[in-house]
RNA sequence: GCGAGAGUGGCGGAACCCGGCAGACGCGCCGGACUUAGGAUCCGGUGCCCGAAAGGGCGUGGGGGUUCGAAUCCCCCCUCUCGCACCA
């Protein structure tokens, strides 16, 4: 009697089993195998593993396993992006400390995750928040540094009341802090940026590279550098003969400017509006904005404006048109003025209207402007129309490039290229963060701590509820330091860094993980990277991947890497969600991975995950059921012990089918197609179990089957390998199983016959059945005749191996 | 508005790249077997309509096109999802 299939009672025994084994390290340089890096996006430990874990975690275990049993020497590395507020708040919260709380969380998930049965290198595990891993990330901040790529300034930067920090412009959505929806304020303050703005162009032009990345997220990211490009053009104000530049993408428009705008932080505007006697109203404007989000948009949208009592000198005609001050133009974005074209711009056409400015269409000299001859509609650069007239019309000497070169001869202006991506705020005024290495002397300035000195350790002992203030700037025991420099009396900076900045490295750790002299092992990183296969959440999309591709590009312009690119593939998964909506305690739709591993097994869970739709594609848990798949393993399960007992060779059909399904399950796995490669292994094994039911035996079947499970369900794939069928070693070290593949393509063929596309009938043929035999068939058998009638056979179409077409006349 | 992707049974989804038996595989549902019992296990059925059956008709968001043949290729439209959005 075979013993029942009872995951609770294998799966724990080959964890342990597994670890002894030390199964999942790495090789060492000697290791004739071909690398596969296959690093999966490191979990924040905010509590045990939820339902998003336990889907990365399927679907990149399955691309480790999947490499191994390819033969591959495989680097399938883990850790803890350990750093960050949430720890921060938790700890607040509950009255604990947040490393006591992080390290909890962090042993929590490592349970989990061994339990799940991932194929991780434990050996190399490390946290960001370790001493030992931040003394890099500081050490990295420093040749950043010395490159002039992270550099203090003030800043009207974006600030959360509620976390009492400031946050980069990635995590203010919507005019509200990513983590906790509190509105954003603006606030002055001197920060630590990073200068990813230099390498905008450089993160656009290497996504040639990026083969492996979906459209998707290449177009999210292109969207966020925001590119433009166009001219910067000079203006003159008449009344202070001062020179005031703006960036355009039509200059061809500089006909049409009846006005012109700056944005109301424009370092030009206090004295302007002085000499426009309109202090005051300007000082009042900039006061109220100052109390509203960067980010806002009501503020953004509307047309509000102030009449500086200044003029603005267009450079191609000499005209004096009227200055305003604007919300709508924004500091952040170009030169923070802008010319007014009411006539090809909307945002311009509506500040026109409701301040009582002429609207100018320009004409292009080859007819391209569609209301040339009546001008009753104006269009903006895209083409789309701005309004409805009639307007005055003007013509234009050129197009973009000959104006640009025009005003380029003349001085008055030059080719520009704007982008949207702004540089990277990295202060934090929290805690729990790795500490800024920079000493602030009175004499001697800014002062980088020297590298013998690093790590600057966070201290323990600090009080760290929000105040607004960093709480480090409380401890004087860490604040307080002699110059590095002249030994003077000087004070730690006492902000931290972004948690994105620890993680922009950390896959690099993974090659040299307990390296103490630097980082990395050059030669390590460059045995293993770019990492071969990275897979994640798609929320990542924009802030990680692009903080991480641009350190990777910066370490390499100082030598440190040898590539500039740091993920060849990228795989997104969509995410888990219940009855439609995002999980959420609030919501009352959370599910939890774990208990549902207790109840059904780890295996069940993992192919259920990878069995309900593509990887990129959301799962709604309320849709999918264990039942199922569990069902299939209890098959599997049975047929492998019935096999086993049976001796002899696979009937020729199964065969047939066992080396198909190896084909395609093959092609499946390389291309991520995890939920039709079980629906072809459920086949399989169905077509198993009805040889076994017949008297056949199945043994190279049922091996076939268990090998290419093996990726997907670990647990059940290893015991019934090595305990039932008799192998050796374990399943995942076992080459991939091969396929004949002739006896692949063999079909049990059918011809199916089609009279003018429709289908008539099928008929039994031998597998290699030839154009000559077909035609015959077709012209000849008593079949063919009665599904043809009394039209004329024009053609026949043979598509081997199983289609037989007649196309009739008449 | 701009950009990307998607519309197939009661449900999740196959087949689309490369046109050739649409609905693989699973859930759910219906029926049966075994059972004191079933929320266990096994077997069968299940796109819709007509029909007892054999069989027939209709079917991949809508409309057109190419083709002997279109879920698949081309054009137009509709709807939905996601990302971006005074970006000058």
């Amino acid at each position: 009697m075979t013993r029942p299939y009872d995951p609770q009672q294998i799966e724990p025994r080959w964890v342990e089993a597994w670890e002894r084994e030390r199964l999942y390290e790495a090789g060492g340089p000697d290791d004739p195998r071909p690398k596969f890096y296959a690093l999966d996006m490191f979990p924040y430990p905010s509590g045990d593993l939820h339902m998003g874990h336990a889907e990365v975690f399927a679907f990149g275990d399955a691309i480790a396993r999947f490499a191994w049993m390819r033969g591959h020497n495989v680097l399938h590395p883990i850790g803890w992006d350990a750093f960050g507020l949430p720890a921060e708040n938790a700890a607040i919260k509950r009255g604990t400390h947040p490393k006591e709380w992080t390290y909890r969380n962090i042993d929590l998930q490592r349970a989990s995750f061994k339990r799940y049965g991932v194929s991780f290198d434990w050996s190399r595990q490390f946290n960001t928040c370790d001493p030992e891993y931040y003394r890099w990330t500081q050490w990295l901040f420093l040749r950043l540094y010395e490159r002039g790529l992270a550099y203090r300034k003030l800043a009207p930067a974006n600030w959360c009341p509620k976390d009492q920090t400031v946050l980069a412009n990635e995590q203010v959505v919507a005019g509200a802090c990513e983590r906790c929806g509190t509105p954003v304020v603006r606030k002055d303050l001197t920060q630590w940026f990073f200068r990813i703005t230099e390498y905008a162009q450089a993160l656009l032009d290497d996504m040639e590279e990026l083969e492996g990345w979906s459209e998707r997220v290449l177009t999210m990211q292109r969207n966020w550098i925001g590119r433009s490009e166009g001219a910067e053009v000079e203006f003159e104000i008449a009344e202070t003969g001062e020179r005031i530049t703006v960036f355009t993408t039509r200059p061809d428009t500089l006909w049409g400017v009846t006005f012109f705008v700056f944005a109301p932080e424009h370092p030009s505007v206090p004295a302007l509006a002085d000499i426009g006697g309109v202090p005051a109203e300007v000082r009042d404007l900039l006061d109220r904005l100052q109390a509203t989000p960067l980010t806002s948009r009501e503020q953004a949208q509307s047309r509000e404006g102030i009449p500086l009592g200044v003029h603005a000198i267009n450079p191609v005609n000499g005209e004096k048109v009227p200055c305003f001050v604007a919300p709508y133009v924004l500091m952040e974005y170009g030169t923070g003025a802008v010319m007014g074209v009411p006539g090809h711009d909307q945002r311009d056409f509506e500040f026109a209207r409701q301040h009582g400015l002429p609207v100018r269409v320009v004409i292009q000299p080859d007819g391209e402007e569609r209301d040339a001859e009546t001008m009753t509609e104006a269009y903006d650069h895209e083409g789309v129309m701005v309004a409805s007239g009639p307007f005055d019309g003007t013509p234009s000497p050129g197009g973009i490039p000959r104006v640009t070169e025009w005003l380029a001869s003349e001085g008055k202006g030059r080719p520009a290229v704007s982008y949207r991506l702004r540089d990277w705020l990295i202060s934090r005024q929290r805690y729990w963060g790795a500490p800024i290495p920079i000493v602030h002397c009175e004499r001697c300035g800014e002062v980088p701590v020297p590298d013998d000195r690093l790590p600057v350790e966070l201290p323990d002992d600090v009080d760290f509820s929000p105040t607004g203030e960093s709480p480090l700037a409380k401890h004087d025991g860490f604040v307080n330091v002699a110059c590095p420099r002249c030994s003077g009396p000087a004070r730690r900076d006492t902000d931290t860094m972004d948690t994105f900045v620890d993680s922009s490295w950390y896959f690099l750790r993974y090659c040299s993980p307990r390296k103490e002299d630097g980082p990395f092992e050059t030669a390590e990183v460059a045995r293993w990277m770019p990492a071969d296969q990275y897979t994640g959440g798609i929320e990542h999309a924009i802030l990680h991947l692009m903080y991480a591709r641009f350190f990777t590009k910066a370490l390499h312009d100082l030598g440190l890497v040898p590539f500039r690119e740091p993920f060849t593939n990228l795989l997104n998964q969509g995410m888990v969600i219940m009855r439609g909506a995002k999980m959420s305690k609030s919501k009352g739709n959370l599910v939890e991975p774990m208990p549902l591993v207790d109840r059904w097994g780890a295996d069940t869970i993992r192919a259920t995950m990878m069995f309900a739709n593509k990887p990129e594609d959301d799962i709604d848990w309320a849709t999918v059921s264990p039942e199922g798949v569990h069902d299939w393993l209890g098959r599997v399960w049975r047929a492998a012990h019935d096999a086993a007992a049976r001796d002899g060779a696979d009937p020729e059909a199964l065969r047939r089918t066992t080396h198909r399904t190896i084909e395609q399950v093959t092609a499946l796995y390389e291309g991520f197609r995890f939920n039709v490669a079980v629906a072809r292994l459920m086949e399989l094994t169905n077509e198993i179990r009805a040889a076994l039911d017949r008297g056949e035996p199945a043994r190279e079947a049922v091996t076939a089957l268990v090998l290419m499970a093996a990726p997907m369900t670990p647990f059940v794939a290893e015991e019934l390998w090595r305990e039932v069928l008799g192998g050796d070693g374990s399943v995942h070290r076992l080459g991939w199983p091969a396929f004949d593949e002739e006896l692949a393509r063999q079909e049990a063929a059918t011809l199916v016959v089609q009279v003018d596309g429709k289908v008539r009938d099928t008929i039994e043929v031998s597998p290699d059945v030839t154009q000559e035999e077909a035609e015959r068939l077709a012209r000849d058998s008593e079949r063919a005749r009665r599904a043809i009638g009394d039209r004329e056979v024009a053609r026949v179409i043979v598509r081997p191996p199983r289609l037989v077409n007649l196309v009739t006349r008449g």
